[in-house]
DNA sequence: CGAGTTTGACCTGCGC
DNA sequence: GCGCAGGTCAAACTCG
């Protein structure tokens, strides 16, 4: 996809695109000639074909002369010249005009071939879902191998990607096979990112998970006791171990905090403190409390290299409900986990590991600049097998543990582009969510960004939302915005003309990104997810019984503030600076997205970076105590 | 006294 | 096989 020209608008590779795209890519090509006739520069002249080979194209043609004469001293045979000259383009151009027309047929052929596919590839996953379920209905327990690998295929994973431990543990617990047997016959409770997932992976941690329940009967069946010795083996704490390794996604969340603690909303008990390597801050355990046999475990640690950050990683999936107060985080680390499982099922590598970057990743990326849902989609330069088929490259550091973190990143940053981690520091009260999933192959950093740049385009939902107490200045906005870096014409230049406090996407950014979503559906469930586990669900509140919550993230905003706890930072409002800017793309993206046909994404929250999602309770920690931190 | 925290010991996986 | 590092356990301790 790279070394794009104008014929590869209509390339094979742009399967998803549709006519429409075509289209709107040919209009701008006349955009730009009407805009260049008037001001016709000397040395060049600008030739309209229109309606050339049936076509209603307007092709900028850059003829080459010599510079007008201004007096009428021209001899004939100059003009004749001219003439042959005028005769010759065109004569090239329809030649372009038919290669054009050649690689469209072509690219509807492709289009033709594709579908087919597709729809045999439906019908298959179709007939083997029926088998399957029907197979399930007759046993409810038993999986025969071919059932668990049309399962292992719809989470994207197969034998060959499973370490040997990991084998044996899905060899253990074959009931994990039955996930979608699962969903399919257990409500899922909050799920908030369950209502979009085509896959069955990782649920919302809000939700019950099924495969948990499994995982207990499962170790107890094989256990019959339970004792502390072989828990840890068998027990809670394998619940999380025991889950489906593609599956057992962490979901890291960077805070810029000074405050002790980030409150999740959840109940948490400290079981363990490690120094770390390479960290001097104490990397403290803690496990989820609110329900007895809870796997979800949380791991706290302050950023080496900023103190003011604080790490937060949870594993696990939730077995029970949560508090209201939990479920923001808890849907938003869920959808991360499912983009970062969709992600890694997508991936056509055989051992796709996914690791963990983080925020000072040396990535080339250029960071989307606006006060928005930033998702940096950008693909590491030792590897072209982006699952989403990113051209970009970046830098990534791996992390030491063999788990798919997808890291959430609700720091500041003034330029993502930049290395310095002093970049990441700009704005100690601007938290965006920085949306950061790595893979070893292929890195997708979705970045959920308040900052400001210059080379972004936003997407924006406009969304509105009933409760505008969150919102009372109008200050807080975000829009989502893909960018990569390459840099080419704009398609949205008209857009753009309109925000002109932000600078174009490259069409190439917004045809990757388009074509991501579209082509992967996992990365549309876990997008959906993202997306409902930031705005809430104020549209489909009332529709799915499955949301217990209409709007989990404001209403997980505290009714009183704890200042000995850090709320999830994307509901902060960005700086006033930002805000202004917010304000503008706020108005403007929510004309300019209908137009597009996207909907705008904004974000309510509070300035104060110190804001619990909700009060805190008293007995049990609500949160880690690493007061040492200070 | 119960719940949560601290902290040293232990277990496990991984790299060499 | 050994050492290291991450993760977990559980007794002791603290706190309300």
């Amino acid at each position: 996809m790279e070394n794009k020209n104008k014929a590869e608008y209509y390339s094979p590779d742009d399967e998803y695109r549709d006519i429409d795209d075509q289209e709107n890519i040919v209009h701008q090509f006349g955009k730009g000639d009407d805009k260049s006739k008037p001001s016709s520069p000397h040395h060049k002249d600008y030739m309209n074909i229109d309606n050339i080979e049936g076509g209603a194209v307007n092709v900028m043609v850059k003829r080459e002369r010599s510079p007008p004469e201004h007096n009428s001293m021209a001899s004939s045979s100059t003009h004749k010249e001219q003439e042959d000259q005028l005769a010759s383009a065109k004569v090239e151009m329809r030649e372009v005009m038919e290669e054009n027309e050649r690689l469209r047929m072509h690219l509807d052929r492709m289009m033709k071939e594709y579908r087919n596919l597709q729809n045999q590839f439906h019908d298959i996953v179709k007939k083997e879902t029926d088998q399957k379920s029907s197979s399930t209905v007759n046993t409810s327990t038993h999986h025969d191998h071919a059932s668990d690998q049309l399962v292992s295929l719809s989470l994207g994973r197969t034998t060959s990607n499973m370490k040997k431990d990991e084998l044996k543990k899905d060899k253990v617990h074959d009931d994990e096979g039955g996930v979608i047997i699962i969903n399919n016959n257990k409500s899922l409770d909050l799920g908030l990112d369950c209502k979009f997932e085509t896959t069955p992976t990782e649920c919302s941690p809000v939700n019950y998970s099924p495969e948990n329940s499994l995982d207990d009967q499962a170790s107890k069946d094989e256990n019959g006791n339970k004792n502390p010795k072989t828990m840890r083996n068998n027990g809670d704490g394998d619940d999380v171990s025991q889950q489906n390794p593609t599956k057992r996604a962490r979901v890291s969340v960077r805070v810029r905090c000074d405050a002790p603690t980030m409150n999740d909303g959840c109940q948490w008990r400290k079981y363990g403190q490690k120094i770390a390597k390479g960290n001097p801050c104490p990397r403290a355990y803690y496990r989820c409390t609110v329900a007895p046999n809870c796997p979800v475990r949380k791991q706290v640690q302050r950023c080496a290299e900023d103190m003011s950050i604080l790490i937060t990683t949870y594993e696990g999936t939730h077995n029970h409900t949560l508090p209201l107060s939990a479920t923001a985080m808890a849907s938003t680390t869920s959808a991360a986990a499912s983009m970062l499982l969709s992600g890694s099922s997508s991936s056509s590598d055989p051992n796709p590991q996914v690791t963990a970057t983080t925020t000072t990743t040396p990535t080339s990326t250029t960071s989307a600049n606006i006060n928005g849902l930033n998702f940096y989609l950008s693909d590491t330069s030792k590897h072209n097998k982006s699952p989403y088929y990113f051209p970009n490259t970046s830098i990534s550091t791996s992390a030491p543990n063999s788990l798919p973190t997808i890291t959430l990143d609700l720091t500041s940053t003034s330029s993502l582009s930049s290395s310095s981690l002093s970049h990441l520091n700009g704005m100690s009260h601007n938290f965006p969510t920085r949306y950061n999933y790595n893979n070893n192959n292929s890195s997708t950093n979705l970045n959920f960004s308040s900052v400001l740049e210059s080379n972004s385009l936003p997407i924006s939902w406009t969304t509105n939302y009933p409760n505008q107490a969150y919102n009372k200045n109008n200050q807080n906005f975000g829009s989502l915005t893909f960018s990569s870096r390459s840099s080419q014409d704009n398609i949205f230049q008209s857009y753009l003309q309109k925000n002109t406090t932000q600078s174009s996407l490259p069409p190439e950014t917004i045809a990757a990104a388009t074509k991501a979503i579209t082509s992967d559906p996992n990365f549309h469930s876990a997008l959906a997810a993202a997306l409902t586990s930031i705005i809430g669900n104020s549209g489909i509140e009332n529709k799915s019984s499955h949301v217990t919550e209409p709007f989990p993230i404001l209403s997980s905003l505290p009714s009183s503030s704890n200042p000995n706890k850090c709320s999830s930072s994307f509901l902060n409002k960005p700086t006033s600076s930002t805000s202004a800017n917010n304000n503008n793309n706020n108005n403007s993206n929510s004309n300019s997205t209908q137009q597009h046909g996207n909907s705008s994404m904004v974000f309510f929250g509070q300035s104060s970076s110190s804001l619990p999602f909700s009060t805190s309770n008293k007995g049990k920690s609500t949160s880690p105590s690493d007061s040492k931190f200070d």
